[in-house]
RNA sequence: GGGCGUGUAGCUUAGUUUGGCUGGAGCACCCGGCUGAUAACCGGGAGGCCACAGGUUCAAAUCCUGUCAUGCCCA
């Protein structure tokens, strides 16, 4: 097998399949694990994972990407790899999909149909789109084992969260509140802000100023409320304590008619923010008083409704409170705070103390005892009714229609009503400096990702609300006794078994509708109760915070699995998980194991539409990854997705992009690869055969340069892949291949492998080859693990994915070839004088295939190991190097504007526009005398570069090159027979070789040559020269007229026609 | 409304950390060259108010402030 074959041209499709089929045939995912089962040294990622019941999109090919290649990567730097996958099986947006499916509009109609039966198509639907993510995992290489999953549903891992839950309670962090949620009474359900944001309603509703009446002063405060109905359970008034307030007295009636119902009395006295008065009074009003919002705090006023809330002990309920998100840009600047019905008003409810009480039912009513025209009727009829009684109680200032977007239930169309919900919490606020603690020892890519976006909002930590009034979850394991009000939480199944009622059944799994239906013995000293469980389902966000345990049922087994695997090495997802998985899994770690969950964590951009669009179905600008899987091949997709942006950028995913990579990087790799098979299977070249070997020191300098910049791009190429610049490391390596290794070594190698007969030098040639290929096929697997592994294995007979990092690593040793510095920047060089004369040649109308008699490099190391190439390159007869530098070249002085900025701050510019006329010569002179004065500044040697620049008047160019200084090529412009006739014989050879290519002859074949020319003489050697070129075994030069099938071309007013046969 | 990103040629981007020479490259376009070298290659050209407006500085794509656009998350 160490001789390759022949390769043919390239289907890549077809080439991907075949690999897809090897792969599963030879097990060679597993294969590349257990190879590593000896090093014991473990590297661990932990899948985020995704909902089965989406169909799987661009955006998850790229961060199956990122997962799939950082592991591979670290697979081939020797690491055992295990990948198990995941799926998130639980939450509102599987019971969405099933209620849709089944027209099921509120809980109501959910519980008619029957929960078990529910949770029964739930559990179905999850799995609709399996095939689809298995399908484009497996076609994109994303290599996981989808096998033997963690499943959020299954018991284990319901157990596993459960046991998990027990921890926090037992820490005492586990705690039953309120949580304000937008509700729709109707379905009896709360929203999720994305629910929330599929209905929002343009309305126009009555807005009201309110007058409250203060105790023991004759004055009311105005607030302002778009919500008449949370007026009954108004139990504070919030003031900005720096915001200016003036008291009014009302002087006249208002001038204009008066529109609505309120109103007030002349001499009647008011309060409110002094920024509003214009907007908000209609009276001609005579400001008595003004004052800060904190000369407010404390002072007492009389409630609306006196019977709708029972104070209790509350000692704060209708005093004036201080807040700080009080502002002047709308109402009175006064806000209305019903505790129930605003999270604004909850949080500050809770912290002054107001009493915590419903005026308003689940069912949308007024509760009984709010108001005798009002109890039992549902708040939203109550609008107009409650501006009325107001009204009658002289309380109304002025009613207004105020028109604003307001959440709407997406499937009845009412509005939500923002309502104080009962629900669990995990009090996060308790562990909010370990959990920043925790945060910073996170490796986060970008940085600016964990201190900014998530540090930001660890900083402002709230308590996690985990409970969910829904039927698709992990059953919230929390059971309250009905005699003592104990509450209990269940850690285990057996735990739960243990403590059941007798008569209670056992469930057979841990879902509702069965686990409601147990019962436990209340473990409180002298209660016999037994305890009910809180109907709860828990956030599925817990779910997944869960899995770096769950997923092997810790601690129930796989206690080792586990503490081999905590916190996991790796994860990766896009950016929009940051408060999400990224929140959830360090918010359990931190609560349960006091740890970090996860060491390092690449957090993704998103991907948007070429345009910089989102991605949506409804743009129709959605993007299928399978158009480019079956067209230019999921290699070319993953280097494009790698290579287009920094991973936490968004990436706009242009197609043509997809088609620029397969073809400059993929196209360009193959032909090499063909280039290399074609001629080694030719010569039967055995890169096994240790007997041809020829040692890197003993080829050529081309073959050491090539072998030198693998070394180099290799190495950084490692480097930016530990820094996270995947996408600098993609480019660099991109480009190597393509102009390096592609349009330097082998285009400047294809004669040295013409050659028919054996030598040392087409062998070196060939070894050199070999050995590029495997190494960048090694530093392309991860990344592009397709087209690579076929190259490698034309090469070598197995998988480039068994094999081990080129760099090397801790655990395995480093397979570069030698680096020569030196080496690179001398061909670096050369390359750029090659540029340069094609440069000289345009500028002086010197067409290329006319050779120059002679060539001089003037300045720069010595490169005369490369002269042969260069001339070559050059078309130059013959080549020197120029030691008297000043033949060709003069001194140029040009400032140093970051020493010279400093020394002459704003003289610069005159500085700079001395040096613009100054002689460099004298310049240069005067500072060897240390007499150099400019406006008034002494210039010296740092002050100035001096560059080296071509004579005028030569067919000449200087580069300037940082490494090597400035060096000029110079070429000779004079013309005479001999170099007419080389370049005639050249302009021929070229016409006849594209008439063969036409002609599609075979590259071996001989043709018969006739040729007719006039107006310059063809030397003998030079016809030759053509001839042995063309393959022409019988060629005749022919004067006087030639037959009409003749081609023809004419070049410098020389005429040629010429047939070939 | 708040937090965090992003904005450079028609498109995709480098350069921004640490201010300093004429803001680099690829695709597409135009002209020329080269080629038994592939959807290749080379030279040249055209194409940039470096999102906008201020500020700091001798000097700003780069630092500061604000605005706009765009995206994510939150309200």
């Amino acid at each position: 097998m160490a001789v390759p074959n022949s390769v043919g041209n390239l289907d890549v499709v077809a080439l991907e399949k075949h690999l897809m089929d090897k792969w599963s045939d030879e097990k060679t995912f597993a294969q590349s694990i257990e190879k590593r089962r000896a090093g014991a040294s473990p590297f661990t990622f932990l899948e985020g994972p995704p909902t089965a019941n989406g169909r799987p999109g661009i955006h998850h090919v790229l961060s199956r990407l990122y997962k799939d290649m950082v592991c591979r990567w670290k697979t081939m730097e020797g690491h055992i790899v295990e990948r198990k996958g995941g799926w998130d099986t639980h939450g509102l947006p599987v019971e969405i999909e099933v209620q849709k499916q089944l027209n099921l509009m509120s809980n109501e109609e959910i519980e008619a149909y029957g929960m078990e039966a529910f949770n029964q198509k739930c559990k179905e639907s999850v799995w609709t789109y399996e095939q689809a993510w298995r399908e484009m995992s497996d076609r994109m290489a994303f290599w996981i084992d989808m096998e033997d999953p963690y499943v959020t549903f299954h018991d284990n891992y319901i157990e596993s969260t459960w046991w998990s839950l027990k921890q926090m309670f037992d820490k005492g962090l586990l705690f039953r509140g309120h949580k304000v949620l937008p509700y729709c009474p109707q379905t009896g359900t709360s929203y999720s802000s994305h629910e929330v944001a599929l209905g929002y309603k343009e309305v126009a509703e009555p807005s009201v100023f309110i007058k409250f009446n203060l105790v023991d002063d004759d004055a009311s405060i105005l607030a302002w409320t778009t919500t008449p109905w949370t007026l009954p359970g108004n139990v504070g008034l919030a003031v900005g304590p720096e915001v200016k307030y003036s008291r009014v007295r009302v002087t006249a009636a208002p001038s204009d008619s008066w529109d609505g119902r309120g109103g007030a009395a002349i001499g009647e006295e008011l309060i409110l923010a002094s920024d509003l008065l214009n907007s908000v009074l209609r009276h001609h009003v005579e400001v008595i008083e003004e004052f800060k919002g904190s000369e407010l705090v404390g002072k007492s006023y009389e409630p609306l409704f006196p019977n709708a809330i029972e104070v209790g002990d509350s000692e704060s309920a209708w005093i004036i409170v201080g807040a700080d998100f009080v502002t002047t840009t709308d109402g009175t600047g006064v806000v209305h705070t019903a505790v129930m019905y605003g999270e604004d008003d909850y949080n500050l409810g809770m912290e002054k103390g107001f009493p915590a009480q419903h005026t308003v039912g689940m069912d949308g009513n007024f509760v009984s005892g709010v108001h005798p025209e009002l109890d039992g009727k549902y708040v939203k009829d109550c609008d107009s009714e409650i501006i009325d009684l107001l009204a009658a109680e002289n309380l109304l200032y002025r009613e207004q229609i105020y028109t604003h977007d307001y959440p709407h239930c997406w499937r009845t169309e009412h509005p939500l009503l923002y309502y104080a919900m009962d629900s669990w919490f995990v009090k996060m606020t308790a562990v909010k400096d370990r959990i920043l603690e925790l945060n910073d020892k996170v490796e986060w890519a970008p940085e600016w990702v964990g201190t900014g976006r998530f540090g930001e909002w660890l900083r402002n930590i709230k308590d996690w609300a985990i409970s969910r009034e829904r039927y698709w979850g992990t059953p919230l394991p929390v059971w309250i006794c009905p005699d003592c009000n104990g509450e209990h939480c269940i850690g285990s199944i057996q735990e739960m078994l243990d403590m059941k009622t007798a008569d209670s059944p056992t469930p057979p799994e841990l879902h509702r509708p069965y686990v409601d239906e147990v019962k436990l013995h209340c473990p409180s000293k002298g209660c016999s109760g037994e305890m009910i469980r809180e109907p709860y389902v828990m956030d599925c966000w817990f779910d997944s915070g869960c899995a770096s345990f769950a997923q092997w049922h810790y601690p129930f087994e796989n206690e080792d699995k586990f503490s081999n695997s905590f916190p996991v090495d790796y994860i990766c997802e896009g950016v929009d998980q940051t408060r999400g998985w990224f929140y959830s899994q360090l918010a359990v770690s931190t609560t349960v194991f006091d740890n970090l969950a996860y060491k390092r964590c690449l957090s993704l951009g998103l991907i948007m539409d070429k345009e910089g669009k989102k991605m949506s179905k409804t743009r129709g600008n959605t993007i299928d990854p399978w158009d480019h899987f079956n067209r230019e091949g999921a290699d070319a997709v993953r280097w494009y997705m790698m290579t287009q942006s920094a991973p936490w950028n968004s990436t706009n995913f242009d197609s043509n992009g997809v088609r620029e990579t397969y073809a400059k990087m993929f196209l360009t790799l193959w032909n090499v690869h063909k280039f290399h098979s074609d001629y080694a299977a030719l010569d039967g070249f055995d890169s096994e055969d240790e007997s041809t070997f020829i040692p890197i020191s003993q080829r050529s300098g081309l073959d050491r340069w090539i072998l030198s910049r693998l070394h180099t791009v290799a190495q950084s190429y490692h480097e930016q892949f530990v820094s996270w610049d995947f996408h600098k490391a993609g480019r660099d390596l991109e480009d190597f291949v393509v102009n390096d290794l592609s349009n330097w070594y082998v285009r400047r190698s294809r004669r040295r492998l013409w050659d028919d007969d054996d030598s040392t030098d087409k062998r070196a040639c060939q070894f050199t080859l070999h050995e590029v290929l495997i190494t960048v096929c090694k530093l392309m697997a991860p990344v592009a693990p397709f087209m690579v592994d076929k190259i490698h294995r034309d090469l070598t007979g197995f998988s480039v994915h068994l094999t081990d990092w080129p760099v090397g690593s801790d655990l395995v040793e480093s397979t570069l070839p030698p680096m020569n510095y030196g080496l690179e920047q001398e061909m670096a060089l050369v390359r750029t004088l090659a540029e340069t004369g094609r440069r000289i040649r345009v500028e002086s109308s010197r067409r290329q295939r006319l050779p120059c008699k002679s060539g001089w490099i003037v300045g720069g190391p010595d490169i005369s190991e490369f002269h042969d190439i260069l001339a070559e390159e050059l078309n130059v007869e013959s080549l020197t190097t120029e030691n008297d530098l000043d033949r060709f070249q003069r001194i140029e002085v040009l400032p140093n504007r970051k020493t010279l900025g400093k020394k002459c701050r704003q003289d610069l510019p005159s500085v700079l526009a001395l040096f613009a006329e100054a002689d460099s010569d004298t310049v240069l002179l005067e500072i060897d005398s240390g007499i150099c004065f400019f406006a008034g500044y002494e210039i010296t040697i740092e002050d100035i570069e001096i560059r080296r620049v071509e004579q005028d008047g030569y067919a000449a160019s200087t580069i300037s090159d940082e490494d090597v200084g400035d060096v000029s090529l110079v070429l000779d412009l004079s013309l005479d027979e001999v170099l007419l006739s080389k370049g005639l014989g050249r302009d021929i050879i070229r016409r006849v070789q594209a008439k063969r290519k036409d002609l599609d002859l075979d590259v071996e074949a001989t043709i018969s040559l006739s040729i007719w020319i006039d107006g310059q003489e063809l030397a003998e050697s030079d016809w030759l020269r053509v001839q042995s070129e063309t393959r022409t075994s019988i060629g005749s030069m022919n004067d006087g007229e030639s037959p009409k099938a003749a081609s023809a071309f004419s070049v410098d007013g020389i005429d040629v026609q010429f047939i070939v046969e």
